[in-house]
DNA sequence: AACTCGCCGTTGCTTTTGCAACACCTAAGT
DNA sequence: ACTTAGGTGTTGCAAAAGCAACGGCGAGTT
């Protein structure tokens, strides 16, 4: 299950830009790091968990979740690699988690105990350039959940569905894309009823708004 | 509309927790600082303006809000006292913000290039504190965001208006609290229709589930 | 090959909820 | 004192969307 880390892995990771493995080894030398591999549908961290690492998905993809009473599940956001979770537990807000993550495939994360590198003072480059990279990490995480936001705030499904469309249209770059998502999984990100998304979706191709094929989706006009 | 700033207003702000007024003055002695004061019903920050500071509320409460082409306003957040915002700016995937910013009442915000600081590395008390302060903030918002998909994630209204009142319960840390919202702004914030939601809310308290008298609201069982 | 399991699309039904319109109230300004 | 403007509760109606059930399909397993 554990795995020991090559530092080669970790040059092309959003936390260690800018840091050559040099760098980073002077970095990870100072703090126990770990390599957790988790199977497909296996939870990573459940919601209630004692958080005291910093996570960053090495490969793979997590889910974070959050689940009712019910066994009803939402998906909250997608994290592909290179992505850093479960930094709620750098605030002084909660020492739990409030939500829990879930290996969509197959993944490794890397496990940080950050809190020792934070207290640390440090003058070194290294040192210097990690907390730009965090404090960087932290502000894209939190424009992602404004812009998932900006999807549930929509009245009616096909608006979910359509800022939906437009952000991955937006990320990719092109009105042609592929979705990274089931159609179970899209109806529970958009916290929809996956029926109720199934019809809305194909009425929208039947009024020439979009085009689909399974994943690959097509923003006409 | 811009004020000198005394240092003495910021040493109870979250950013500059653990600073005496002395380093507070080190800090703010390399930056171009600056205090605005914004009427009730003003923009602060117009979604797509380029933003090249971080922005503090000293007083006042200000609204995140995203309003689309029909003029449709949603609330993403309540900014109370204290708060940090904008700090999307921070990141690497976005030079504009994504969202608008508003004064539910009059304020004033204190307006810091915080770029500069984070790229001057120092062993400074003073800077150690900060990095770790704004750290803690940004996690903070993150998990504040995180709590607001908690709430529209729900199907129903009333699954919504429930996770919105035992949040509101946990924060006073009482079934009875007061809530920030007048009911126009509680439909915003819930992204829901206003009559629908008074109508809700009655149904609510016939069922005895919770009782109410204009913003007080108590869960009751 | 038979079977299971999970995902997907379809459809009928029912509830929810958005929408529009209206009346009332309060506060602020003239 | 009058007016205006914005917030609030109410209600009828129509549209939207959740729910449940079913059948088909494909992948993986025995």
């Amino acid at each position: 299950m554990d795995v020991r880390i090559s530092v080669q892995n970790l040059t092309g990771m959003p936390l260690f830009e800018g840091l050559d493995t040099e760098e980073i080894g002077e970095v990870l030398s100072r703090v126990n790091v770990l390599v957790k591999r988790f199977r497909k549908s296996d939870y990573i961290l459940l919601a209630g968990d004692c958080v005291d690492n910093l996570c960053i998905v090495i490969n793979g993809t997590v889910q974070m979740i959050k689940e009712d009473i019910w066994g009803d599940k939402s998906i909250i956001a997608n994290l592909g690699s290179g992505s850093v979770f479960a930094e709620s537990y750098l605030g002084r807000r909660h020492d739990r988690s409030i939500v829990s993550y879930f290996a969509a495939s197959d993944s490794e994360v890397l496990m940080l105990p950050f809190g020792r590198i934070l207290e640390t003072p440090s003058n070194s480059k290294a040192h210097t350039k990690l907390m730009c990279n965090i404090v960087s990490i932290l502000a894209d995480n939190n424009s992602k959940l404004i812009e998932k936001t900006e999807i549930l705030c929509k009245k009616t499904l096909r608006g979910k569905i359509y800022a939906y469309l437009e952000q991955e249209a937006a990320n990719a770059g092109a009105k042609r894309f592929i979705i990274p998502f089931s159609r179970t999984d899209l109806a529970n990100y958009l916290d929809a009823d996956r029926s109720a998304l199934t019809r809305e979706l194909a009425r929208m191709r039947d009024e020439g708004m979009i085009a689909f094929e399974k994943n690959t989706f097509e923003i006409l006009d």
